[in-house]
DNA sequence: CCGAGGACGCTCCGAATATC
DNA sequence: GATATTCGGAGCGTCCTCGG
């Protein structure tokens, strides 16, 4: 098999940008002859017209289109690569990081996180956004450098994403409530009056759908859109919350909490970043920390009271 | 083993032609 | 008229062969 013509990817790229002969040969110094050669390469090299006329205008394939952007950032990145290295200075690091992660992570993992930058780059600071839905355009667009969540089929498919810890759902309720003496049955779970998390305002979850096959249902009293919403309701009322427990470890603080007696299936929280940050050294620096700080949580045999 | 020289392929260019 | 495409020729690098 033949290695195709890497220097390719430069020409479809300024093709595609200025979607015109001219102006792609214009922007690398080349005739316009050349150009439209190096575009018949290309068309046989991908097997796609990738512009085809519409009246005196060229317009992109649907091809061309899926292509564009991800030419750009293996272009961005290959020429990282070949950038002379330059060491990352933390220590006069000044950069703003925007974070939007999934709920409770602040309360989780902030504290670890903002004193090992501290100690590292005191000129480093982290801007924490609500995570309000699943879309991924401000990842896209830049204006979020990193985010934290489940990957799930409808995640863009162009995000780079990297395991970060697994999760699973626990029961929390206030000190001295009478479900924390005795144990804990799905019966008695399912007899409690309950919290449910929600952050669209559907009326059931999982943990209803746990529940069906055992010929119980609970009663949901209220529903709130957070976590730390539920936490902070549970721990004024005889409410039941069920959470994530790693979300909330600090926030359960306390309170009693307790293994759901009805098998639910856990989740795996993820990191997930745009390809125009990969080969960014400073990003990477910050990726590397959030990896070790959730690392580090996960192996504290103290924080985990629930088994 | 090494260098010279020819064959070949790739990419470039300018000019001519086609298309809208 | 503007733009894209095709054509023929030129330059360059690589591969192969051959002689020293």
């Amino acid at each position: 098999m033949t290695t195709p013509d890497l220097n390719l990817l430069v020409t479809l790229d300024a093709v595609l940008a200025e979607g015109s002969v001219a102006r792609a040969a214009k922007r690398l110094h080349l005739s316009p002859s050349a150009m439209s050669r190096a575009l018949a390469r290309l068309r046989e090299t991908t097997g796609d017209p990738l512009l085809v006329r519409a009246g005196r205008a060229l317009v992109p394939t649907p091809r061309a289109i899926e292509l564009r952007e991800r030419v750009g950032h293996l272009l961005s990145e290959a020429q990282a690569v070949l950038r002379p290295a330059q060491g990352l200075d933390l220590q006069r690091l000044a950069r703003t990081f925007t974070l939007r992660t999934s709920e409770g992570f602040v309360e989780c993992f902030g504290p670890a996180l903002l004193a090992r930058i501290g100690e590292q780059a005191a000129g480093v600071r982290l801007c924490f956004l609500q995570k309000p839905d699943k879309d991924s355009k401000a990842l896209r667009e830049g204006a979020v450098d990193l985010e934290t969540g489940v990957v799930e089929a409808s995640t863009a498919p162009e995000l780079y994403t990297q395991a970060l810890f697994r999760d699973h759902y626990v029961g929390v309720v206030r000190a001295g409530h009478p479900l924390a003496k005795g144990r804990m049955t799905a019966a008695r779970y399912a007899g409690g009056r309950h919290i449910l998390v929600s952050r669209t305002g559907e009326q059931r979850g999982t943990i209803d759908d746990a529940l069906l096959p055992l010929g119980l249902t609970r009663e949901v009293v209220t529903s709130v859109a957070g976590f730390s919403t539920a936490v902070g309701l549970a721990r004024v009322s005889d409410l039941i919350a069920s959470v994530p427990e790693r979300h909330t470890r600090n926030l359960r603080q306390g309170m009693h909490s307790f293994a759901l007696p009805v098998p639910t299936p856990g989740f795996t929280v993820s990191l997930l970043w745009h390809p125009r940050f990969a080969a960014d050294p400073a990003h990477r620096w910050l990726r590397n920390l959030l990896r070790e700080v959730c690392a580090d949580e996960a192996t504290d045999p103290a924080a985990d009271p629930v088994r």
